[in-house]
DNA sequence: GAAAAAGGTTAGCATCAGGCTAAGCATTTG
DNA sequence: CAAATGCTTAGCCTGATGCTAACCTTTTTC
């Protein structure tokens, strides 16, 4: 595994890509039991789901216009389900200190961590990380620095 | 847990799991939003995707029987909801050989798909892994191989 | 072999989420 | 000041889910 020539190196690469999905898919059971398991004990419907995952990703908080119009529903439409989401303590609304007709939509820590649990499926907890030995640890840093760094090479050159 | 030999590996062991999470939270923005993407395109209620999930996951077939008890309702319930998901398409219903009152229920290709789409919400996809370069997919592998061996350790103790 | 039990579906009913339009109230904008 | 904008409420409809009761078919039990 030292010297090779590059078709060489393209088939090792072909080889671990894909042996990195099957461990990846391998992993999955686990993760969708965990997945499920958050589905059950969580009370929202879909639809709440969906815009309670804007609200998290929103930092200045979201308005009704804006909701009503990305999700294709009407405004008074919006207004229940944010009813609803506020009801469930995931989320709240507040006064625009620039236009007072607006109000701001934000999730509540509750409701960022209703949402952030769904992803939360992973296997790479701290509790499990850390059992590894020291030289997988570095191999998996390495590993997950290079996989971020070409998302973000691929986001700048996508949009 | 801070001795004075191994304090070195500790250290360096803190930090990397540390980093790797902090890798693996900025992922999250691109995962939610592929989250998002998935559930927006997807037809099923919160409680028609909990039931496609033990599909996916029963190999054999789940009964109705089965499935009503383990999510607490009536079998009449339990068997409208599986009506919707045959009608979406995402399940199908085959007599059991060994009992001819019971029907098992399995997930379609489909309804594996869509439960799948769900959880490829993960960045380590085939396009993103073929552009790394070598060193770093042997790190990724050997790290993926450490979690899932420490995962398989975990649940052996853990039943 | 007949009675009881079990798996499943259907019918009938209730509730709730979410969609709409219309109307009404503030607040900006023109 | 009039028009537009943001939002909520009221009234209405549909679809998903829940229930019980009734019924059929197949196993089990006695």
């Amino acid at each position: 595994m030292r010297q090779e020539a590059p078709e060489q190196g393209e088939h090792e690469r072909e080889r671990l890509v894909h042996e990195i999905q099957e461990l990846n898919g391998a992993m999955e059971e686990a993760v969708m039991a965990s997945l499920l398991q958050n589905l059950l004990s969580m009370d929202l419907t879909i639809q709440q789901l969906r815009v309670l995952m804007v609200l998290v990703t929103t930092k200045e908080g979201a308005t009704g216009r804006g909701l009503s119009d990305s999700f294709g529903v009407s405004m008074a439409s919006m207004s229940g389900v944010l009813d609803r989401l506020v009801d469930h303590g995931v989320a709240v609304r507040t006064p625009d200190p620039r236009d007072q007709r607006v109000r701001r939509v934000h999730a509540t820590p509750l409701g960022a961590s209703v949402v952030r649990r769904l992803m939360v499926a992973r296997p790479f907890r701290g509790d499990i990380l850390m059992r590894l030995p020291l030289a997988d640890l570095r191999a998996l840093e390495q590993g997950f620095r290079a996989v971020s760094r070409q998302i973000s090479l691929l986001e700048q050159a996508g949009d």
